[in-house]
DNA sequence: ATCCCCAATGAAAACGTTTACATTCCGCCG
DNA sequence: CGGCGGAATGTAAACGTTTTCATTGGGGAT
């Protein structure tokens, strides 16, 4: 830390100014001297301090990324894809998350003012007044899965709608009559467009294809649960759609346990492509999501927000997702049509929106 | 960031100092011109520029972590671990991915210089003349799972070791005579570790306990390949102990694939106990590490250091595992002094190193 | 030979804080 | 009533860059 741009250029005999010069990479300066400041540079170690340096440039090289947790599989394959993307970018990436509470989003968001040149951001209590409140208007920052909808900012959405439809169009028409959904939290906004991508399947499927929703939470228990509620029904459904793949694999243990076959006498399927969708017994049928992707868009977006401040921009962009079909939906059983090794994934579009 | 400090002072009538001695809590200002102060700044939405703060108070309230990649259940946890001990000790978190590759962990590790007060360092990539190259000597540091020894620096590592041999005698106590290790890459130290666990274990059963180890790089792909080896031998091993998780759940699959029952015809066991290991068939035995609290007590250390920097510390601490037995091993079939309800896990204590 | 222009380099201001030091003000004691 | 001490407040330097503007110097055109 002790050797600033003033010992280089000390010891290289100009001034702090050419130094500054041959390091950006700036035209006036010889060639020679630029090598000689360059060979210095290295000699000593020196490394600009980036606190002056952003001071004067007003930029940190840095954006920030706030979730609402830092763990699971969705949020690791997210940091990964934005994590490749900043790297790619020449840009440091700090992390935080919000933790659930709506005040912590702020203080968290408020901590990283000046921090950072831009924001990705997804958090479920993140909304309108919240940002306006507590984001200024002039930072650049992309929205993450949110329901906001004409803000100033970019919104980056996984189409969940699109996805959830294909899916229960593919039961459909493997010769389900019957779907039924396991619901995720009534006010979480992917869950939503997964239930109405559900409703607008079963709609399309007309009268006799009744909707059937129970209750869940996104977790492995609430699936469990609603995987039993089910079972109680009699007749119980044929088909069953997780909102997502960890109720997906409670639903499943609730049938083992009942001593009901999946998918011989029940299809069950997912969303989210989960790692353990692929080793649960039978493997998961689900929507797969590439969500590292999103990250990587969402930041190369943000990243020319940053560049071109004043610039149009598009309002809201959306991921389309796949259905992968495993052994748990039974499809090769029921439709003759679909001839495939069960250890191949076979990918169907999501659809558009 | 249009409002700066001077806005402040300029607002409420008194000195740029007063403003800063009012917001950083100092005593020398009056308590109601420290309320008319903060009153101000909260109006005016004041938020000090953190360049120009760390420019002079040579701290950046930011630690830094640098990490082989940002994914997967183990990093996920770690950083989970980290952003929660970061959190509660109000600093911030700099990520960065060396992505395998020495030179990009040197780049990354010049790059976050100056950005950050303390770092956070596991790479396998890193030894000490890498850091001695690399990291000024004044930087405060905590290395993860890593195998230098005498380093300035604080090393924090997961007793493989100690789990590793905790595990083979394990399964030799449940009756096991021959137990095989499918080893991770030769270069791990985490891998060498476990391997030596193993071989120490082997060793105390004496003479009829042959040490087999055949080779694996911590891939599903290479667990598969090692189950088939092993299944080649006439007459094949009863149990097999995975230097991973993840090369155990290939291994099942070769097993399963052949007609082998496990654990009837072997016992199966990993190291790690990720997410998939309980979710597998039959659900894997495997070693438990509490990821999350070594990315915890590793902050803890580093902020330690942080604060008092000449004060001695341990040089080496290391966090122990545990034994969680499920169905793979057989433990509940062939030994009847354990008396347990399958789905109930068991712990054993690691044991010292 | 003189002048001019352009490239290379240098001097110094500016960025927004914190803090050492100076100043003011007030009350109290001699 | 004068001086003194201490608390509150102000002034200005310092942190390490970048960048604007000024200066230097050399070469080509006149």
């Amino acid at each position: 830390m002790a050797v600033t741009i003033r010992d280089v250029a000390r010891e290289a005999r100009v001034s702090v100014a050419s130094v500054s010069r041959a390091l950006n990479g700036h035209v006036n300066v010889t060639e020679q001297t630029r090598a000689r400041i360059l060979g210095i540079a290295a000699r000593l170690r020196y490394v600009p301090h980036s606190a002056a340096r952003s001071l004067i440039t007003r930029r940190t090289q840095t954006i920030g990324a706030l979730l609402p947790e830092l763990y699971g599989e969705f949020f690791s394959e997210l940091i990964r894809g934005i994590d490749l993307a900043a790297r790619a970018a020449g840009l440091h990436l700090l992390v935080s998350s919000s933790h659930g509470d709506a005040s912590e989003a702020a203080s968290a968001l408020r901590a990283m003012q000046g921090r950072v040149d831009g924001m990705l951001i997804l958090s479920p209590h993140v909304d309108a007044t919240f940002l306006s409140t507590n984001l200024p208007e002039t930072t650049p920052a992309v929205l993450l899965n949110s329901p906001i909808q004409r803000s100033p900012y970019t919104v980056f959405n996984v189409d969940n709608f699109g996805g959830a439809r294909a899916m229960v169009r593919h039961l459909l028409g493997v010769g389900h009559r019957e779907v039924a959904l396991i619901a995720g939290p009534a006010d979480n906004f992917d869950a939503q467009q997964r239930e109405l991508g559900y409703r607008a399947a079963m709609t399309e499927a007309g009268a006799s294809a009744p909707h059937i929703v129970v209750p869940g939470d996104f977790t492995e228990a609430s699936g469990y649960r609603a995987g039993r509620d089910l079972l109680a029904r009699r007749p119980h459904p044929r088909a069953v759609f997780a909102a997502n793949d960890m109720m997906a694999v409670g639903c499943l243990q609730a049938f083992n346990e009942a001593g009901i076959s999946v998918p011989d006498d029940i299809a069950l399927a997912g969303f989210d492509d989960i790692p353990i969708a692929r080793y649960v017994h039978p493997a998961l049928t689900t929507v797969h999501v590439r969500i590292a992707d999103l990250g990587r868009s969402a930041l190369t977006r943000l990243v020319a927000a940053i560049e071109r401040p004043g610039a149009p921009h598009a309002r809201e962009e959306t991921l389309d997702c796949q259905v992968v079909v495993r052994a748990s939906c039974g499809a090769g059983k029921i439709s003759a049509t679909q001839k495939q090794k069960p250890a191949v994934q076979q990918f169907y579009s999501g659809g558009e929106s």
